[in-house]
DNA sequence: GAGCCTATCGCAAGTTGTGGCGATAGCGGG
DNA sequence: CCCGCTATCGCCACAACTTGCGATAGGCTC
């Protein structure tokens, strides 16, 4: 089993929590916050705690499962690993998000591995900027 | 002058405070947490409160005297804004952290900008990935 | 299935950044 | 030069994580 070997060989072990954030995140259609795993989690189960899910998060990225994204700013946001390659635009005036496909980022990316060597995360990141209906009306 | 005339016309007023927080951001060679300019104006001024610098720190981004960059995942970093434009390029496995120049990063705006019609910032966010050092030896 | 090693847990305290509130002080007008 | 309006301040409490630690429990071996 592909779990039970990816678990072995990374010394790491399979505990009802860290199956509950799992599943968790998994059935999350989308970006999630660790907060928001939480609570779904402690709706259940109140006895576990935050910071054990804040732990699995990253154990469990660590095997590959699950990624994170940061949006916006400041919060961090986690889904599954199997998800479709895809980019986020999202607007720093009205904060809308925008998905767009794996072309434009890769081709940066290309750039950066030609000219730098460097193997660019794209899905880790957000583009912030200004969307295409704040343009029409200046912020300032 | 133009300080005095940004501040009117945003209906602003320029305090000690303020002042201090501005030539903390100035003095400082490059980019500078927070943390790091409510340190170092307390050395001076001890009853200058954290919560005023972060305030006065995006007081002073809309005033368009300084920037804020998401370098690493999670610290929110401060530069003067007239910095010349570039990019950066942050090692998930090393931290390393490198500076590049704007070509790349801006053919990537333009396509947003023909394709979505969105305006990208493209110096708020450093592009996560892994740098030519860290790839020789994969992490996994 | 008993025992051992150690990854992981729950708890509690620390860190970093945010928001409300009454008091203070820029700054334009009289 | 004094007054008043209100932006800003300092303080305090809170939100979002993070970390240290002793206790617990996976999972491998025998």
């Amino acid at each position: 089993m592909t779990l039970q070997e990816a678990l072995r060989s990374s010394g790491k072990r399979m505990t009802v929590q860290r199956r509950l954030v799992l599943d968790a995140v998994e059935k999350a259609r989308h970006h999630v916050t660790a907060d928001e795993v939480a609570k779904r989690v402690r709706a259940k189960y109140p006895q576990i705690d935050p910071s054990t899910v804040y732990r699995n998060l990253e154990a469990l990225e660590e095997l590959g499962l699950v990624t994170h994204t940061h949006l916006d700013d400041r919060v961090t946001r986690w889904h599954r690993a199997d998800s479709h390659a895809h980019g986020h635009l999202v607007c720093r005036i009205c904060g809308r998000e925008t998905e767009i496909g794996p072309e434009i980022l890769a081709a940066m990316a290309g750039r950066l591995r030609d000219e730098y060597r460097f193997e660019a995360d794209l899905a880790h990141s957000a583009v912030v900027g200004i969307c295409r209906q704040c343009r029409v009306v200046p912020s300032r």
